[in-house]
DNA sequence: CCCCTGACATCGT
DNA sequence: GACGATGCCAGGG
């Protein structure tokens, strides 16, 4: 069966496959082109229960002040994925201005 | 049902 | 820019 819960889940995943190589967008964004007006957890929670080796573009996910939001080793993977498809961060952060994904 | 926790966001200090 | 508080949504004990 499925229910709405499962419905929106499916939404965030769709939104972020969309996200374009090179660019990123943020947990609140995602949630809004999903239709979750104010369901950035939500997103946070369902990026972390992708199973590793998942096809989803997860690493272009982050946080509204351009920083990685995964606690542990995991911040600096995400970094490095991005930073091999472009992606320039500074001081740790990335210029949302300029890498924010606008659909 | 109450309380705590989390890959969030925003505001005030 | 760092911190704490507040709001939000869903899970888990």
């Amino acid at each position: 069966m499925s229910n709405a819960l499962d419905d929106a889940d499916e939404r965030i995943w769709q939104v972020v496959a969309q996200i374009p190589r090179g660019r990123v967008a943020t947990y609140g964004q995602v949630a809004a082109l999903a239709g979750l007006p104010r369901g950035g957890r939500r997103v946070g929670r369902a990026m972390a229960q992708l199973p590793q080796g998942s096809a989803l573009p997860w690493h272009r996910v982050i946080n509204a002040a351009g920083r990685t939001a995964i606690p542990g080793a995991g911040g600096e993977r995400q970094r490095r994925l991005l930073r091999a498809e472009g992606v320039m961060f500074v001081n740790g952060k990335v210029n949302l201005q300029r890498w924010r994904w606008c659909p």
